[in-house]
DNA sequence: GTCGCTCCTTTAAACGTTTAAATCGCGCGG
DNA sequence: CCGCGCGATTTAAACGTTTAAAGGAGCGAC
């Protein structure tokens, strides 16, 4: 109780030994005597003694810490992403922070000084701002989630293959007239899968959102059906799931038939692409995967730093098939 | 470039100044002259130096960081409460991080000692054990979200009061065989939602769940079904929004419309609930104002420590009546 | 009986800041 | 011309650990 001013000094003193021996009791508990070593314990429960991890963290310069900078925490995405990667943390004993930058580039910088100043031991981050890479290249080592970069390492999934995969599906369907709807188009997986579409359908539209939520999805939806009939899409391939609720969600409320007048593919596969009005079809990330994999490659990173050689692993999405496309009969010609 | 062992020192020799100067250019630097405030700032992005926070702490005494400790990071509604206690950190200058533990204990332990060994500035805690809250009396402000408790000071909204908004409306519904999805039951906010609903219906059944997630939603979906029909309730009502739409997903899978068959009322109206195959009745709670009031009470409290009086907020719920509940008619008696 | 080893423990310096107190330089009034 | 006061800067101690190096106690071997 009262406030925890409490030191190693006075844990010492308690116990009757020298402060480094209450620290090898700490860090080295092996070095010790089974019975000074129980007096130290006594004395830390007895005063109720917790570390200064400022302190440790000074004098012996490792943290013990990760952080996940993350373009939108309500994205269910990133928070399966972050699992995978907690998993390897706690296996390390570390702990992983998660830090939304809310697709902010302002939030993700004072994040990014935060956890420098902080020295953590590495940062994962899905940016905003391309340059955020190398604004940690002062030392800390960086991994890039769901993204690539020649400045440091990354894990991502070929998102051109994605967007193909996608595009590719509709097409069989019968689908001519197909929209992409996502943004801002400065984020790489925005771009990437739209790439991948248009080498399969040149023709292809788009809607720009300005960020990737369920909002932004319902508005793109009325933006569609603003349309004069005959130019209306057929399909839209939306650049992430939540987009595609949102469409999804408005077509359901101005009476438009899904997938009869209007499919719909997603991206990423969240488990509510599932449980959706009409289960979208989605493409599929390996998301635990790609965020253990990150993290393991942070922690190599860590240490074999500095003169590390970067390493890019890319892994393949997977399109999975359901309601929302299912059963298109394209128009007689 | 290179190693960043660039300290204060370093930068006080590059600018010809001591390092009590540049710690001044730092933190207050309205009480240095322009001229050398200029030479010191150079210095500082010449070599590249960056704060260490560790021994800023150290000396300083004060973190600049808040914790938020949640029950599940991929359930929506806690990113939501989050956000709004990241505007609040935000406009303090503080930096809020995510932890989840992930309904494991353990995970929750772990990361309230971190976080005390880190002397954040406070904690905002939704548990998973009910003594977390004490575990932090050692010294730490902490704030308990979405739980109320006598050990410091909480957030809440009124549990009871939404488990009888729901019941009352599936029994004016006409309904009489109601059952509860929900679990553990140690969780105060999965029991006092039961008990609310009741206090209205005393004949409630239950399907007691391990966790809050759709996977879980979907299980007790099955076990509902594999019910002789004659026993099988006409409606549910789910511990939260992930359970519902698990929920619902089994009920479209096996054929039972909704909510001729089998009516569904969901808790938290997260966004997704709206967007759901059948929309979703929940109960809402005011997400993003929980978690700035949350914020604001532990900044608050980290002020006035120790000899704090701990305060209680309460808010209460609404009931947002969707197709998931609507025209069911009662069988004739 | 003493030397030397081995183990356990202590001493003391260092980590990179902040900050109270001391110092310095300088212009101004007497 | 001297002393004073004021504002800008420096000195040096302190924060709570870790850790390399030094110290000491016990014990077996010669």
């Amino acid at each position: 109780m009262a406030t925890n001013s409490v030191g190693i000094k006075d844990v010492a003193l308690r116990a009757g030994v020298s402060t480094a021996t209450v620290s090898n009791v700490l860090n080295n508990p092996l070095v010790v005597t089974p019975a000074t070593r129980e007096k130290v314990e006594r004395a830390i429960d007895e005063l109720g003694y917790v570390r200064n991890e400022s302190a440790r963290q000074l004098r012996a310069g490792s943290s013990r810490t990760l952080a996940y900078v993350v373009l939108d925490a309500a994205n269910p995405f990133f928070t399966d992403v972050a699992r995978g990667a907690q998993e390897v943390a706690e296996a390390a004993g570390l702990g992983l922070f998660l830090c939304n930058s809310n697709q902010d580039p302002t939030v993700e910088h004072r994040y990014l000084d935060l956890l420098a100043e902080q020295r953590v031991r590495g940062v994962l981050i899905t940016p905003i701002d391309p340059d955020s890479a190398q604004l940690l290249t002062r030392g800390i080592p960086l991994v890039m989630v769901d993204r690539s970069t020649d400045a440091g390492c990354s894990v991502s999934v070929d998102d051109v293959a994605g967007g193909t995969l996608a595009a590719r599906h509709l097409v069989e369907h019968g689908h001519r007239r197909i929209v992409y709807v996502g943004g801002p188009m400065t984020l790489p997986q925005v771009r990437d899968r739209h790439d991948g579409a248009i080498r399969i359908h040149p023709s292809l539209t788009m809607i720009p959102t300005q960020a990737m939520t369920v909002a932004d999805g319902r508005r793109a939806g009325q933006q569609v059906l603003a349309l004069p009939a005959a130019e209306r899409p057929t399909a839209a391939f939306c650049a992430n799931d939540l987009l595609a609720l949102g469409f999804l969600q408005e077509m359901t409320r101005q009476g438009i038939p899904v997938p009869a007048e209007m499919a719909i593919v997603g991206y990423d596969d969240i488990d509510f692409a599932e449980a959706a009005a009409v289960p979208l079809t989605s493409v599929r990330q390996p998301r635990a995967l790609l965020g253990r994999t990150a993290a393991e490659l942070l922690l190599t990173e860590a240490e074999t730093t500095p003169h590390h050689v970067h390493r890019h692993i890319q892994f393949h999405p997977e399109l999975i098939i359901r309601a929302s496309t299912a059963g298109f009969a394209p128009p007689p010609p």
